[in-house]
DNA sequence: CAAAAGGTTTGATGGTCATCAAACTATTTT
DNA sequence: AAAATAGTTTGATGACCATCAAACCTTTTG
């Protein structure tokens, strides 16, 4: 059980973040892990409907930028937002990007 | 004086919305537009200083996002963010990256 | 009218990025 | 030991983007 390497809190920048989350695929994705806390990567990159080494690439990008965490159990990874640094970091911006992209894809209107 | 077109704000797309607020110039300009509420294009854009054309270029891009609008006013063109279509929009993302910029600029501490 | 001022538009250029496929690594299962 | 699982890495490709320079447009000023 480990875990993969990302920016100390203090380091995260805020460009960075926000280009991350400037894609509609990682967009989905943390949309995704805000409302189910602890699905493994393949499960996240199934119900986008991407590559799994595109997956790869996104979850890299998120985790480098300072949004998630990744921790390495066995064969299986688990990612995380990074809330808590995140709201100290930069106060109400995840909030708010995680209200917005709720607001924008509601699961209630699936048939 | 006229106004430039802009998304109405139902149609603002909060990936386009990210997207112009990925780049370090455009946040800049935007921290400077809400500290200085009525500034020319051309004062903003020797603040950040890029050439003229990069600045229209960037201009442009967050009109068309819905982060800005533009005042056409004889040969000046004033640029505000449209703080109310934003907030009604996506509440709180505004007010969290501005937040977010001014923290991170060493410039000023507040508006 | 001519010149200046404030931007926009149009290339051209270099860089970054999203995507997929294929090969690879590491772990677990049979 | 062999196969399956879960992902990463490494190209390759095509798209988009930030930048500048030069030409252009519109409005104001001399």
């Amino acid at each position: 059980m480990r875990e993969l390497p990302h920016p100390p809190r203090d380091e995260i920048e805020l460009a960075a973040v926000m280009q991350a989350l400037a894609d509609p695929v990682r967009l989905e994705l943390v949309r995704l892990m805000d409302s189910d806390a602890a699905a493994p990567c393949a499960a996240l990159a199934e119900s986008v409907g991407v590559h799994k080494s595109t997956a790869s690439h996104h979850f890299r990008t998120l985790r480098e930028s300072g949004v998630t965490t990744t921790i390495v159990d066995g064969r299986i990874r688990f990612v995380r937002l990074r809330r808590e640094a995140l709201q100290e970091r930069f106060p109400g911006l995840l909030d708010a990007v995680l209200r917005a992209a709720h607001a924008n894809s509601p699961v209630s209107s699936r048939p």
